[in-house]
DNA sequence: TAGATTGTTAATCGATTAACAATC
DNA sequence: TAGATTGTTAATCGATTAACAATC
């Protein structure tokens, strides 16, 4: 018991910590040494309210009537989210998704380190994609092991994602990005965030579409 | 008041509508007529209440002691979600991302139509991106008043995202897809969903982390 | 000291769960 | 009729909001 077990954050409260780290990080770069709740709630669409809980979950890390400084903080959450050194990622699936996710340039920055790109098909063995190359599946369990990855990006058409979710699973991964638009089944402990572009569509669809009825009956 | 106000579902709900709605697609394709709610729920996920509860904010639409037809119920989300028709979005940003996406075939079948593709890079107007050709920015207005599209998918950088989205609001859309790692600020009546890798992955650590430290407690 | 802003408590809101009567 | 399963109510849970004392 020598750190204190602070654990357990409510689930909305861990989704929006990357929030407050990228804007943390932005204002990092423009010089800002500190910031307050209002501010940087404004600037990332919660209330300050929200901000302060959230915030106040990690410990006491403002000053009242100063604010919050902006470098501190930004380690503090970058630490709470496990991202103390940069995090190995693979990434499966090296169609026209998956190259595009394996040269984003987006990840370095943010802690994320795209370490492998992995295809089922023999025939991209070996062919450049993005920084690295493409390996075969069949060296899964080795990529995993040298690399210490824990978390992959699953890049890999519907009718296969269970399968390839199934064998990384089995060799080691504990955190799924999942493009595919499948429900996967993991084993508890295991965590799946879903991206399905379709159903982001829709429920803008939804809005869109609730909206445009509103003025409709408004304006009869 | 010919048909019933039903609108204002929850937020929760008409996230989960879309997930209901690919299961459902899946069953019918199998040639399955009926499911039970506790079998969807299986599916997607969910529990058998929440499922009940999200259906029948929608009508009556099972029957006790049989389940819930397939067909119909699939055809009652989709109309509830806007999409009686095809939607027409239009893509911006024909960079790495935006052509993978602009090639994507699972919208179709979904109700989503990828109508055009826009890039402010007047080098890439004229080329080939998926099925279609990039047309330039300047032509914003005329493409979504021609094509009447309300919804948008953002895939330009970060430092473009806001004002390329202030142009496509002005021009008309309704709903973003965001992949800027950037928080847009939209007028009310303007829905925007974020997609943003990195805070994906950045969860997904967290998740993974504090299980590792539970783990490493327990050992002790 | 006066003004500003956090951290936290209490009140409100909303969503999920449990349970069961209705009914196929 | 007996078994199954929905639709819905009441109870629980959890998150957000409002408000303010603590304190810089």
């Amino acid at each position: 018991m020598s750190t204190p077990t602070a654990s357990a954050l409510p689930r909305p409260t861990v989704a929006r910590l990357p929030v407050y780290l990228r804007a943390l990080t932005t204002l990092a770069a423009a010089g800002t040494l500190r910031v307050s709740s209002t501010e940087l709630a404004r600037r990332t669409g919660v209330s300050p309210a929200v901000l302060r809980r959230d915030l106040s979950s990690l410990g006491q890390l403002g000053r009242r009537g100063v604010g919050y400084p902006v470098t501190a903080l930004e380690q503090t959450i970058s630490r709470a989210l496990g991202l103390a050194e940069d995090q190995a990622v693979i990434l499966v699936g090296a169609g026209h998704l998956g190259s595009a996710l394996a040269g984003y340039t987006g990840f370095a920055d943010r802690g994320m380190r795209v370490c492998a790109v992995l295809d089922a098909d023999p025939r991209l063995a070996g062919a450049r994609c993005g920084p690295t190359v493409v390996q075969s599946m069949d060296d899964v369990e080795r990529v995993i092991t040298e690399t210490g990855a824990r978390l992959a990006i699953l890049a890999v058409p519907a009718d296969v994602a269970q399968s390839v979710a199934d064998q990384l699973v089995t060799a080691g991964i504990r955190g799924l990005l999942n493009f595919a638009p499948v429900d996967l089944e993991v084993p508890s402990g295991v965590s799946v965030r879903a991206v399905d572009l379709s159903t982001e569509l829709q429920i803008l669809a939804f809005h869109q579409a609730e909206l445009r009825d509103e003025d409709r009956r408004a304006g009869d």
